[in-house]
DNA sequence: TGAGTGACTGTAA
DNA sequence: CTTACAGCCACTC
């Protein structure tokens, strides 16, 4: 099980690493940007599992709102944690100008 | 090997 | 606008 580097979950955690600050992704991206444009929901187990070293505070659902389960402290320290980054939040818990601030690989 | 699960997404009503 | 249903993939037991 921990055999192999090349698994999805490892290129997920590259993924997550590499977001600039004051950007944000979608799971369906980093889904895609990892092979499978399908498996968004993958992204988020691995996320809830994963090591938190990785920014997934910038990790965002396709509405550009925040998880719903997010570990942080709850929606209110997801939305301090993206404020840190320079990305505001709106009354909605959403990032604002998500499609502006949406990071993708060059 | 097989079945269950999930921090999702897209379309439909 | 919100709510509901279905589909897809990778990981764990």
């Amino acid at each position: 099980m921990s055999d192999n580097t090349d698994n999805f979950r490892d290129r997920v955690y590259t993924v997550v690493a590499q977001i600039p600050k004051g950007h944000v992704m979608t799971y369906g991206d980093i889904a895609a940007l990892c092979g499978s444009a399908y498996a968004s929901r993958q992204v988020g187990q691995i996320a809830h599992f994963g090591p938190p070293d990785l920014p997934w505070q910038r990790v965002v659902n396709r509405h550009g709102g925040l998880a719903s389960a997010y570990s942080f402290g709850g929606l209110d320290g997801h939305k301090a944690a993206l404020e840190e980054d320079g990305v505001k939040i709106t009354e909605d818990y959403r990032v604002e100008s998500f499609d502006r601030l949406r990071w993708r690989p060059l």
